[in-house]
RNA sequence: GCCACCGUAGCUCAGUGGUAGAGCACACCCUUGGUAAGGGUGAGGUCACGGGUUCAAGUCCCGUCGGUGGCUCCA
């Protein structure tokens, strides 16, 4: 007689053994009919579940048209959508195998084999729809039945699918003890699938669904194993819910930082140059200075001093810090001397020998620094260091090149050159948590001028089991305890990961996600005990002796080229006056008022305010809609009314009509304390306390 | 790097093996205007590159380069 408790606390009690079906319907027919599956003691089951002892049960529906689905009940959608698709797939092409079907974020996909005559296209897409359709029509239930360990392997074995013989195994080791099917109808006559479940009532409850893209992928994500094909769809209660789900899509495509960096002349990323090679046009250098400007105020405040270092340094350099040959798959090509390389060419020097020529030392050459720490290093070096010097603190905004696979570039947020706020900082011990501290205080003061919130914390921990890590354990300790304490004071969320650590210390990573959901990461702080025993580093201490200095790396911001990428998606290319390339144009209503409009440019500029004026003879409407799909904060209307009166007509973007005339000198002021004070509208507020004060985020 | 798809004017994109297209942007002319495209005229092309098939290739085939998505990688 189980005692079934419900979200909102209230019991229920049954004879014998229930369902959540059977609950369901004890409740209101109501909610058997739009159920599709349940939550019984906090896990994620099917409606036809046995419940046989007292439960907690929350019954999942699948709720139409604007009311937005739980992630359990979209989770149970996709699930099955994957299994109907997978049918389809099967129908149109026999000899497909199947590998792994699972739902994700946004959607589901399921990775199969292909023989080798079959090729699925985005053309087959609606072939595949069709068939999915019709599957769905004929509303057949999904039907679990489960077999023990020996007669389940038994069965996937005469079936012959060593991806199935493996998922089941994996099943078997993760300590399942039966294996389950799921057929769509009955099982023996109809289509099914060794899968844990669990899944919608039946095919008809899938609402709506569309098949997004096809891609490849590796079997157990091993790039050495087999290649197979994986169809990524989507799939929603009804189609309302689709069509919002993919408009969604098509604005957050509007954000691309690439779309967006293309119409205001932001970067270009040109062939003739190379591959991942960014080339900064004049707008997007203004909003990397401005950024550097303001990343550089904060750092000298920390008591940071600022250093250059030269694009290469000898390959010993790097021989002496281990990233080359560690590395060499994603670094360039070493540079040898000419002279060097003609001698080795009339000895007959086979390339497989410079390599390894190059690797023991017995040819010297220079690389493209792939890092700058090792060039900090040499800094600190340089000068014998007291215990009272501490810490160093040096930055650059230090370019590094990395050869990174042709298949991972993506505009700027993965580049083969790319500038990092780099920093490295020379510390005591008992020195890393409070300049740990520094590290993240200075992202904090940084995202929050720039309004993200949106961005995770990592902390990467050593894997207690391992021994791949250098450095004393106790060292390692006091590091780690550094670092949960620095983010724990930081007052945002933050994961511990253990096992993420780099092995020669913990680290800090920021993540944040892209306009297309993908995870990048920006920042990151990393202890390191590694490079100071390396290059030998040391201070004379109070006791008089040499001691070893402990290393922090760290970069908050990433490289110029990600943060400015993820940036441009942040604001959709709508920045603050003070990192706009353009902050204010002055849009002159006819040629008449040209005079004026001068004027007007040449007082805002004098107040170092990056202003242009619209020349072009145009109407005002044609001026207005050019300067606001530039994305510029303030447009200034001149005409002769204006003239007269002394006074501009205000325009703010996002804000898309006539704000009303102020006079010249108010608004310059403004607008120039907005910019000093790197804050958004705050000249908008000041001017028209009535304007949307949010209207520009 | 792997797989799939894509590459046509500065940009966004049409284009059925048979004369290379549109819109925007650009130049010039008319227009002198008060808040998201005023009108006209014109210029602009090695259809990514290299081979091949064909009487004929932007279109079909092969290769190379580049881009996109995913996978793998990321000190």
């Amino acid at each position: 007689m189980p005692t079934i408790t419900l979200p909102d606390g209230s019991a229920r009690e049954y004879e014998g053994p229930t369902t959540p079906a059977q609950v369901a319907e004890s409740i209101g027919p109501g909610l058997a009919q739009s159920a599709i599956g349940a939550r019984v003691d906090g896990e994620l089951v099917d409606l036809q579940h046995s419940i046989t002892e007292d439960a907690s049960i929350a019954i999942i529906t699948a709720r139409k048209g604007e009311s937005e689905s739980s992630d359990d009940a979209l989770w149970l959608i996709r699930h099955s959508a994957a299994h109907v698709m997978a049918e389809a797939i099967e129908r149109l092409w026999p000899g497909v195998q199947l590998v792994y079907g699972p739902p994700v974020d946004g959607g589901f996909y399921y990775d199969m084999h292909l023989p080798d005559d079959v090729k699925i296209s985005s053309d087959d897409f609606s072939r595949i729809e069709e068939e999915m359709k019709s599957i769905i029509s004929e509303n057949r239930p999904f039907t679990r039945y489960n077999l023990d360990v020996t007669e389940g392997m038994k069965k996937v074995e005469g079936e012959g699918s060593k991806y199935k013989i493996d998922n089941a195994q994996r099943a078997i080791d993760a300590g399942s003890d039966e294996l389950s099917w799921y057929a769509t109808g009955t099982p023996g006559e109809n289509w099914e699938d060794l899968c844990r479940g669990p899944h919608v009532p039946a095919t008809g409850r899938i609402g709506a669904f569309k098949i997004m893209n096809i891609a490849a992928s590796y079997w157990h994500g091993d790039s050495k194993s087999d290649q197979l094909a994986r169809v990524y769809g989507t799939a929603f209660t009804d189609r309302k819910q689709l069509k919002r789900h993919l408009h969604q899509l098509e604005e957050a495509r509007k954000r691309d930082h690439r779309v967006i960096g293309k119409q205001l002349g932001l970067f270009t990323i040109d062939d003739a140059v190379g591959q991942g090679l960014v080339l900064w046009k004049p707008a997007g250098s203004i909003v990397r200075q401005e950024l550097q400007d303001f990343i550089s105020t904060h750092t000298r405040r920390q008591g940071y001093d600022q250093v250059f270092t030269p694009h290469i340094g000898r390959l010993e350099l790097y021989r002496t810090s281990g990233h080359f040959p560690y590395y060499q798959d994603s670094q360039y090509p070493p540079i040898i001397e000419r002279d060097q390389l003609s001698t080795l060419a009339a000895e007959g020097c086979t390339c497989g020998e410079l390599a390894n020529r190059l690797e023991t030392g017995e040819v010297e050459g220079y690389l493209l620094k792939p890092m700058n720490c090792p060039h900090h290093i040499r800094i600190y070096a340089s000068e014998q260091r007291s215990y009272r010097d501490l810490p160093v603190r040096l930055a650059e905004f230090g370019t590094v090149y990395r050869h990174e696979q042709s298949g991972e570039l993506s505009g700027m947020l993965r580049v083969r050159g790319f500038t990092q706020d780099d920093g490295h900082l020379f510390c005591t011990p008992d020195q890393i948590g409070q300049e740990v501290m520094g590290c993240l205080e200075l992202v904090k003061v940084i995202f929050e001028t720039l309004g993200m919130q949106n961005y995770r914390v990592r902390v990467g921990l050593r894997d207690p089991d391992s021994a791949k890590y250098v450095g004393d354990p106790e060292n390692w300790a006091l590091a780690e305890a550094a670092c949960v304490e620095a983010a724990e004071k930081m007052g945002v969320d933050f994961e511990s990961e253990p096992g993420e650590a780099a092995f020669y210390g913990p680290k800090i990573d920021f993540v944040v996600r892209d306009a297309i959901g993908r995870d990048w990461q920006l920042g990151t702080v990393q202890v390191d005990y590694n490079l100071p025993e390396r290059f030998d580093l040391s201070y004379i201490g109070a006791d008089n002796a040499a001691h070893r200095p402990v290393m922090i790396h760290r970069a908050p911001f990433g490289s110029m080229e990600r943060f400015i990428g993820f940036l441009i998606e942040h604001y959709a290319g709508a920045f603050p006056a003070w990192l706009s390339p353009e902050q204010v144009r002055v849009l002159p209503v006819s040629e008449k008022s040209m005079d004026y409009a001068r004027t007007v440019e040449a007082k805002l500029r004098e107040h170092d305010l990056r202003a242009k004026l619209d020349t072009r003879d145009e109407r005002l409407n044609s001026k207005v809609r050019a300067a606001a799909e530039l994305k510029i904060p303030y447009l200034l209307v001149v005409g002769p009314r204006d003239a007269e009166n002394q006074t501009v007509s205000v325009r703010a973007h996002g804000i898309e009509k006539d704000l009303g005339a102020v006079g010249l000198d108010e608004f310059t002021t403004a607008l120039a304390e907005e910019v000093s004070s790197r804050s958004h509208g705050t000249a908008l507020r000041q001017l028209f306390p009535d304007a949307a004060p949010d209207a520009t985020e």
